[in-house]
Order: structure tokens, then C-alpha cells, then sequence
DNA sequence: CCAGTTACGCTACGACCCGTAGCGAAAGCT
DNA sequence: AGCTTTCGCTACGGGTCGTAGCGTAACTGG
């Protein structure tokens, strides 16, 4: 009757190396095919396992990219550089260089698009990718807030949209620049792109 | 051997009303179906045309929907509303209307992830979209020149590039904020992004 | 008016991928 | 041992792809 017990005590367990093998052949065939071509038999050719393997485990090609891509997203920090300025520029240049991966260019515009058709798939993408890097802005703004370069916020609730908004600029600026514009994401872009937020951050503290 | 003459005077001349039909069915099939289940079987049918006479001007599904919505994007104005943030604030929330449709929710980031391993592909949005729409950025920058909002730029060539970033920055957050934060683009949330915009582009021009 | 040229609609085709079912064997537990 | 679940494998109907071949329609130049 338990039929999603999370660790189930009977029966052969789920080969977790199947799992990682499986996640590894997805970002290598997304590399070397990229999105539209990968198909669930390739995926399990190459990692060694039945196709039917695949869907036990996935419910389709959607859901496996998003849990193959998600993890190269943890990669990111945020290192204490001394300012505000700095901090930017070097999570925006790290952002940019995992996008320029043939693997996560790829597959995460293409996965957003399913995404507007499907809101389960929206909330994993959700809560795999999207949220787990917001600490990075809320990190870099306490980080700002005490060296007296922001003043520290009245409301949390003001606080929280806030901290969205300068997500959506920073991650959607970096996105369109290298996915639609085409254009590389380079020292003096960050340069530019970073004076024009920590100005506005500036201006909007007023 | 002048194959590819751009008009041809012998023979039969192509139907410009089908061109119409198809494009419009296309964009209806959007609606109806999303792009990953889109075919251009469907779209022949809806358009009551062959489906060999889809293969003979569009080179598949990519090509297609491109030229499908590229025309919905030239609905984008900027009316003078009397100040930078006024004009800021008017597009942002023309373009989150538009973004707002099915039929470019759906279609925009999937052209584009395609568009990462098709360099024609990426040419055609390129020409078709992104390059068109950069004029609303010169027209509102060279209006608020007029108006004293903003000092002349000196280098022409910082100029566009400063116009680049704009256009990156300003498209990048409304899509991101709509296609992958999932969240609405109301008037709370453009009127702090005007604000950090603006407040950044007064705080680059010291 | 007629021959030449091109576009159109239709049908049929092999190739591929999908997602599932059914089977026997393997791997864990009590 | 006996039970339970996963695994690899094969096979299948259903769908889409992109193309080829054919006869017909539309338009032009002689």
C-alpha cells in the first residue's frame, strides 16, 4: 500500500551507478548532438543500460536533462573579492563561461520552452536550478550590506523582490547576451554591464 | 544559370496568399499544440495546403516559426510619454504583452536553443528579430539626449555598444522574469526595474 | 495558340524515434 | 529458501520525418 516510500527495505535496489552513468551520458550526447537530436535509446546506448532502464526512472527526455544539467549549476560561487563591483564581475563571468558549455547552451533555452507548456516540469526546473542560485544574490547583497556599500533594506518583504529583480537583470542580461544576441560575454562587457547595476543599486538605495 | 534570381519571369508564380495561409496557421498551431508537438504535417493541413509546399520554401520546423513570429514583434512602439522612465516602463510592458502570448511563449526560447548548433538559424533571428527591435533602444536613448535626461556620448562607438547592453539587459530581464522565474511582469516590478535602469544609466554618465 | 517552365496537390515510401509490454535473470531482503 | 523489485533484452503499433514521383494548374515567350 506505501507504493513512493522514498527507501524502500525490499527488492533489488536502484543501481545508483546507473544513475550517475546515465546523467553523464546525457551531457556527453548533448554535447555531441545537442538537443533536438538526442533521443532516449542514444542516451542508454551510451551508458550502457536498457531503455527501458531510462523511463523506470524518467518520465521523458525533459525531465532527464534538467536533473543532468542541474548539477553543473552548483559549480557556481561567490568568492569575497573586497567590493561589490568585484563580486559581480566575477559571478556574472563565471555564469557566462557555463553557459558557453556546448551542454548547458543547448539544453537550458530548450528545456525553458518545453517548459511553458508543462508547469510540473517548470517547478522542477524551479527548484532544481533556479532557486538554488538565488543564494548567490542574497549572499553578495549581505555581503555589500556590511561593508556599508548598500544600506540594509526596511521591509524583507521589499527586500525579497529585490533580490529577484536583480537576479532576472543579471541572469536574463548574461542569457541574452550569449543565446540571442550571439555576442561574447567579455571582460569589458562585464565592466559595463556591472557599473550600470551597482549604479542603479546606488541610485535605488535613495 | 541564374538559378536563384529573386523574381523569375518564366513558369508558374508562387501562391503569396498560401505563404500567408501558412504562416498563419502556423502561428494558430503554436497556440493550439506548442512547439514541441507542432508538425509541419499539422501546418499543411490547417493551411489547407501540401505538405510538400512547406519543404519547398522553408527548410523545416525552425525556419518556419521563425518567420511565423518574427512579424508579431514589430507591433513594438515607443510613444513619447514625456520622460526616459515613461518610455521605459511603456515598452517593457508592451514586450511582457507580447512575451505573454502563447504563441511566442513557446516558440521564442525554442527557436532560439535550436539557433545554438545552427549558425544560419542564428543568422535569421538575428536579421529577422533581435537587430530590428535594437531601434527602439537608439529611438528612446536619442529622445532622452534631446530631453537632457542623458549627456551625448562622445565615442560613437561606446555608444552602441552602451546600446547593446541596454537591449540585452532590458529584453534579457523581461524574458527571464517571465519564462523562467514564471513570475508576472506587472506594474510593481517594471517600475523597479525603470528604476534601476534609469538610476544605472545616470550613475555610467558621470 | 502552343511549347516551355515552374508551382501545386496528392500518394507512397523507408527511416527513425516513441513509449510500452512481456519475458527470464539478477540482486537484495527476511 | 521464498519474496520482491530491478535489470537487460526483444518486439511491437503508432507517429513524424523528408523525399520521390506523378499528373495537373498557372503563367510566359515565341
Amino acid at each position: 500500500m506505501q507504493h513512493s516510500s522514498p527507501s524502500r527495505t525490499t527488492g533489488r535496489p536502484r543501481s545508483a551507478a546507473a544513475d550517475e552513468a546515465i546523467l553523464e551520458a546525457t551531457r556527453a550526447a548533448l554535447v555531441d548532438v545537442g538537443w533536438s537530436k538526442l533521443t532516449m535509446g542514444e542516451v542508454a546506448t551510451r551508458a550502457g543500460v536498457a531503455k527501458t532502464t531510462l523511463y523506470r526512472r524518467w518520465a521523458g527526455k525533459n525531465e532527464l536533462v534538467v536533473d543532468a544539467v542541474a548539477v553543473l549549476f552548483d559549480e557556481l560561487e561567490l568568492p569575497d573579492r573586497g567590493s561589490l563591483a568585484a563580486d559581480i564581475e566575477g559571478v556574472v563571468l563565471q555564469f557566462a563561461s557555463l553557459l558557453d558549455r556546448p551542454e548547458t547552451k543547448t539544453a537550458l533555452m530548450a528545456v525553458v520552452a518545453e517548459a511553458t507548456r508543462d508547469e510540473p516540469l517548470r517547478e522542477r526546473i524551479r527548484t532544481s536550478i533556479v532557486e538554488r542560485q538565488k543564494r548567490l544574490v542574497l549572499v553578495g547583497r549581505a555581503r555589500a550590506e556590511r561593508r556599508g556599500e548598500l544600506p540594509a533594506p526596511a521591509d524583507p518583504c521589499v527586500a525579497a523582490a529585490a533580490a529577484d529583480l536583480i537576479f532576472d537583470v543579471a541572469a536574463g542580461a548574461v542569457v541574452h547576451r550569449v543565446l540571442v544576441s550571439g555576442e561574447p560575454v567579455d571582460q569589458e562587457w562585464v565592466r559595463r554591464f556591472t557599473a550600470l547595476l551597482v549604479g542603479g543599486l546606488a541610485a535605488a538605495a535613495d
